[in-house]
DNA sequence: ACCTGAACACCGTTCAAGT
DNA sequence: ACCTGAACACCGTTCAAGT
């Protein structure tokens, strides 16, 4: 019953995930514990170091456990599992680019993401490589994916009237192409632009790998 | 010298940049622009608005004109300066994922970007994907970029050592390995890293390009 | 050890009022 | 047309005080 670090996050949470992280407030956040704000400076030191736990917080629901006989098919998964988790939060996207400190189980998180790669024969460089890229092209698909304002055909006919209503002629003619031709076609989704990407980037990075074992060889 | 809404951008703008985004608030822009805070609103209807103006004005940095005839050259350019804009202008980056209608110049750049790879004979789909891919792997390193406490190998070393310095050994061996050895030697900068993933993106995209090229000359 | 009341210095925003 | 004073409902945070 008593109050703990646990239940302050779990409860923030889910009040970032129904509001928004714009609305976390200490005083609603302690409302919704039905303890005063000022109990919350018991438990953390200050609202960031709340944000702070939030994130490390994310990184555990990341379903993945690394799989030293595939690092294709590993790091692939695990940019899957990550997509779903900074899709069902958006809040962790917003708060990703504004923590400083990484917390254990992000630490963690990403050692095991290295180690993929360093037990599977990648070069320290092509691990740092590897990693920047996977990771830059996941986070950047999250925020796109978070600003769209719709994801379905129908709510981008809605909004594409919109935004062109009041717009020169042929102020924009590629993206009203695309939009009539391309997006707002039935079945299209731009979550399922995710998988080509990330085949595209784990197929560059096995090229990369396969010349550098070549290289190596040679050298014997 | 009358105030005017290209003023007050600039101002928010020098602010952002000076003091981060999280401390623009419209009394310290008011301030800075030796008015009142009510003011702006006579302006602009919010302070929502004024976000969405300085997006918007972030594109503007972008010193970027598509050049039709090498498609390859041109999206690179682009990136690389799109990056530059963002690491140079970080109140950008986290305001992107939260903005909801794209302005004229976000829109006008878009087109463009649209129309270099339509104009060079992509089809549809693969411009939708050759976007979304780029974008994605712009963002998300800046995204990371933004978070890093640091850039320097030497401001690695100081920061490390505090991570470090409180965690069970071998809690995170393989990043430990990647600091020691990789990223606290001399001369390593993240910032390296960029171009890499960038090349790495465009050539898996030329490939693609190339292999719908293939395709269509079989059909005839 | 854990929680809170009162207080401070801030916010964004409205609205009626000034020129 | 353009700006502002006063006011409202919020913030995060401190600190001394309660149990």
């Amino acid at each position: 019953m008593a109050l703990n670090r646990e239940k302050i996050i779990v409860a923030a949470i889910q009040l970032a995930k129904k509001d928004g992280l714009e609305s976390l407030s200490m005083r609603k956040l302690a409302s919704k514990l039905k303890i005063e704000a000022m109990s919350l400076y018991y438990h953390f030191k200050n609202k960031d170091q709340i944000l702070s736990a939030l994130v490390d917080h994310a990184f555990k629901l990341i379903d993945w456990k690394p799989d030293k006989n595939n690092w294709k098919t590993s790091a692939r998964d695990r940019c899957v599992s990550l997509r779903k988790v900074l899709n069902a939060n958006p809040w962790a996207v917003s708060l990703l680019d504004s923590r400083r400190n990484p917390g254990l189980e992000t630490l963690k998180h990403h050692d095991q993401m290295l180690g993929l790669f360093r037990q599977n024969g990648f070069s320290l460089k092509l691990t740092a490589h590897a990693y920047a890229i996977l990771d830059s092209y996941v986070f950047g698909f999250a925020v796109q994916e978070n600003s769209l304002p719709v994801s379905n055909s129908d709510d981008i006919a809605e909004m594409s009237e919109s935004i062109f209503s009041d717009m020169p002629p042929d102020f924009i003619p590629h993206m009203m192409e695309m939009t009539m031709n391309y997006y707002m076609k039935p079945g299209y989704s731009f979550a399922a632009e995710f998988d080509f990407g990330l085949d595209l980037v784990l197929d560059g990075i096995e090229k990369e790998f396969n010349e550098e074992r070549q290289y190596s060889k040679e050298l014997i």
